[in-house]
RNA sequence: GGAGGCGUAGCUCAGUCGGUAGAGCAACGGACUUUUAAUCCGUUGGUCCUGGGUUCGAGUCCCAGCGCCUCCA
């Protein structure tokens, strides 16, 4: 980083609270114990979630070898002293459990070390595990050994995690805190794994194209700038895989999909992160009747992988994941809910009037598409595929061959939001060609779903196989099976502005 | 981009009409070897988001800014 500009987002400064101090000063307590408080490698340990399976005993005091022997290591997120008895909790990610540390059972040193630990502190423990007379679950620490010190106060268990702002810009106190944090986080791990599994068994292979773009095409939206300091060029974080996985289809590779992060520079909201992960695939020989029922069975096996059912809670409402989705045509929900003939010039400018939507200057596949944003999507509950639509928004989509007006598109809508989006794909380079220019023409860039790339073109010019294509972003699939009304939630780090 | 809401102790929150900055938990000191939101006694802790303004006096009222949230485009 040059001197010219300093680190814009710098950390914030630690906390100077009393609270620190107190912590530091135990710090160097533990060390002058001749403790590392940092600790270091610690075998043997189980996760907390197994060793609560174990078949609980009772105590006896006069055996204490009888019960089985454990070894856990997690956070210490409660602390109730008793004297020379104290009653910690710890916690992992599978668990929480209840540890007892005895003066006489845990020796001088250990005694002394477990004075000075605090809430938030990491720590392995070993000893048996039973049940305390009230019933339980412990583990009696005969072994104390400090992982991590926490230099910061954590929430307290019962009063923590309220602030959405602190949430957010604490997230690793959040997955500890907040349960359903954490549940999503692993709901999300699994969906995209079923996703995975589920494409690998159909024989697709999964790709890796590049982030960095010279041409950033393949949606309508303005793309991130950075610049390549050796080559000296513009480039662009990229706003979707479509134009690299299609020219891999014409390598050859038939069946083809990736998982990935794409970039839009766009606005924020509970909708929208400028970073998301989008799964596109691209099946050669396929059109978009074939993407339907491919994602129908894709989005299905995630329902099926979470449990829970197929009839899902969606805010106060309910989504039936069961197939088969209802289908309905584009123009049949324009004619439904805007009240007019899509293909009817005269009509369709009428109903724009009707609801205050601007006309002047705009296409009329333009005007229709507000219409249908403005009219129909807030009354899709779905899952219902929306297929067949204007042309004219569909520069890389294959025309109907009985009517070019039209293209062979469809999106999944569940709940007004477009969970996927798929169509026939173009294949012949002198129509996207021409799509490309046509696009351009009186658009701005970030409005404009293409922009030339000639590469690309030169790619298709050697033989692109006709080809279904399908992308699903995936984080309005978590949002929309973990019942989470905000992006934010399923993104363990949404983008903030630095404090 | 527009409108509205919120911002007070480490966390969760009160704060009346503008009149000494509050509580619970956490923390600190003490008692306690079967507690579990442990209990009991005592103590500490504040840039009231920031900067202006009005006022004898501002957490409170006004203006501007920052951050987050909600709704709208």
């Amino acid at each position: 980083m040059s001197a010219e500009s300093p680190n814009p987002n710098p950390a914030p400064e630690p906390t100077a609270s009393e609270h620190a101090a107190v912590r530091l000063e135990k710090l160097h307590k533990i060390e002058a114990l001749g403790i590392d408080p940092w600790g270091g490698r610690f075998d043997g340990h189980q996760p907390i979630g197994t060793i609560r399976e174990l078949e609980a005993l009772p105590f006896d005091d006069t055996k204490p070898d009888a019960n089985p022997k454990v070894i856990a290591a997690g956070r210490i997120v409660q602390r109730r002293d008793q004297g020379k008895l104290f009653f910690l909790d710890i916690w992992d990610h599978t668990g929480r459990v209840q540890v007892m540390l005895g003066q006489k059972q845990i020796g001088d040193l250990g005694w002394q070390l477990a004075n000075l630990l605090d809430l938030g502190d990491l720590i392995g423990v070993e000893g048996a595990f039973g049940k305390t007379r009230r019933g339980e679950l412990s583990i009696r620490a005969t072994k104390l050994t400090i992982l991590s010190k926490s230099l910061e106060p954590h929430p307290t268990v019962h009063f923590g995690m309220e602030d959405i702002e602190y949430r957010l810009r604490h997230r690793y106190l959040d997955l500890v805190h907040s349960p359903d944090t954490l549940t999503r986080a692993k709901q999300r791990v699994k969906i995209i794994r079923t996703m995975r599994n589920y494409l690998d068994g159909l024989d697709f292979m999964e790709v890796e194209t590049p982030t960095l773009h010279a041409i950033a095409g393949g949606a309508a939206a303005r793309p991130f700038e950075t610049h390549h300091n050796a080559l000296d060029i513009p480039l662009f974080l990229r706003i979707a895989l479509e134009l690299h996985l299609k020219r891999l289809l014409v390598g050859g590779m038939e069946k083809v999909y990736e998982i990935g992060r794409v970039f839009r520079n766009e606005g924020i909201s509970h909708k929208h992160n400028p970073e998301f992960t989008m799964m596109e695939l691209y099946q050669a020989y396929g059109d978009y009747r074939s993407m339907m029922d491919l994602t129908e069975g894709l989005i299905v096996a995630c329902v099926d992988a979470i449990g829970g059912g197929r009839v899902r809670p969606w805010a106060d409402k309910t989504v039936d994941y069961s197939p088969p989705f209802q289908r309905a045509r584009y123009a049949d929900l324009v004619k439904e809910h805007a009240g007019c003939d899509m293909h009817d010039p005269a009509a369709v400018i009428e109903a724009a009037k009707k609801f205050h939507l601007p006309t002047a200057g705009k296409e009329h596949d333009v005007i229709v598409n507000s219409l249908f944003e403005h009219c129909v999507e807030d009354k899709l509950v779905g899952p219902v595929f929306v297929h067949d639509y204007p042309a004219a928004i569909c520069p890389l989509t294959k025309r109907q061959r009985g009517d070019a007006r039209m293209a062979e598109r469809f999106e999944l809508y569940v709940h007004g939001m477009e969970l996927a989006n798929a169509y026939t794909e173009l294949n012949d380079p002198l129509t996207q060609e021409e799509t490309f220019k046509r696009q351009l023409v009186g658009m701005k860039d970030e409005d404009s779903m293409a922009k030339m790339d000639h590469d690309f073109i030169r790619a298709q010019r050697h033989g692109m196989p006709p080809a279904g294509g399908l992308g699903i972003g995936i984080d309005r699939l978590v949002m929309l099976l973990t019942n989470t009304q905000t992006i934010r939630d399923v993104i363990l780090f949404p983008l903030l502005r630095p404090e």
